[in-house]
DNA sequence: TTTTAGTACTATGCCAAACAAAGTACCAAG
DNA sequence: CTTGGTACTTTGTTTGGCATAGTACTAAAA
């Protein structure tokens, strides 16, 4: 039952070009999906972990550097997988809606 | 960004009207929701304490006695709020597919 | 030049939800 | 009176989301 929306969420802006959890949280946020930091870093960790994503080091003019992370091959396969996976399971709760 | 999905499902089957823990589970899975018993008895539980839920005892002629559940005043309610925030929920996941 | 503020990532720990697994209890059929 | 099926309960584990605190780097103010 657990669908794990909000690592779709984070490979669907991945999806879109590579980013630091900053474009990440703010692309969330656009979309009206609040992420807090103590949530999504150990998420990327994660994610990158399980081989989905991958980072480089991008030094930054107002701060410390910057992980810049991208999605893997085996994490643009996950990506297609969850997409599909999120339609079915959006129509599935749905189609209780009436009778 | 927690959103009690499940909590939607079970709220939607009593919608329609009474139903003990195997009528639920059943709906479900003709949804093709999986819900285990581990999952599904606490779940029921934890509303009926919350006060959305209500049940009465009714015996059973092969086992032992059900218990009915149906939505209270205040589980209709959550029912219609939560029935808004899952809309919500799926254009601001589903905003994220392109672009 | 030392302090302060802002940004970015890390580490630790808590809580609740989803689940597995085992147990209790009731009934009917053999 | 045992067996099998049904229904609910209890217990414990794992994991995700989050809060909190901490480290580290830069730039600008004092």
């Amino acid at each position: 039952m657990r669908k794990g929306v909000l690592e779709l969420c984070v490979l669907r802006v991945l999806g879109r070009g590579e980013a630091y959890a900053s474009d990440i949280s703010e692309a969330l946020k656009q979309a009206d999906l609040l992420v807090v930091e103590g949530t999504l870093y150990p998420l990327l960790t994660r994610m990158k972990n399980a081989g989905w994503l991958d980072y480089r080091w991008e030094e930054s003019k107002s701060g410390p550097p910057r992980k810049y992370y991208q999605l893997t091959e085996s994490g643009r396969i996950l990506l297609d997988a969850m997409n599909s996976e999120w339609t079915s399971f959006v129509d599935a709760v749905n189609s209780l809606k009436n009778s």
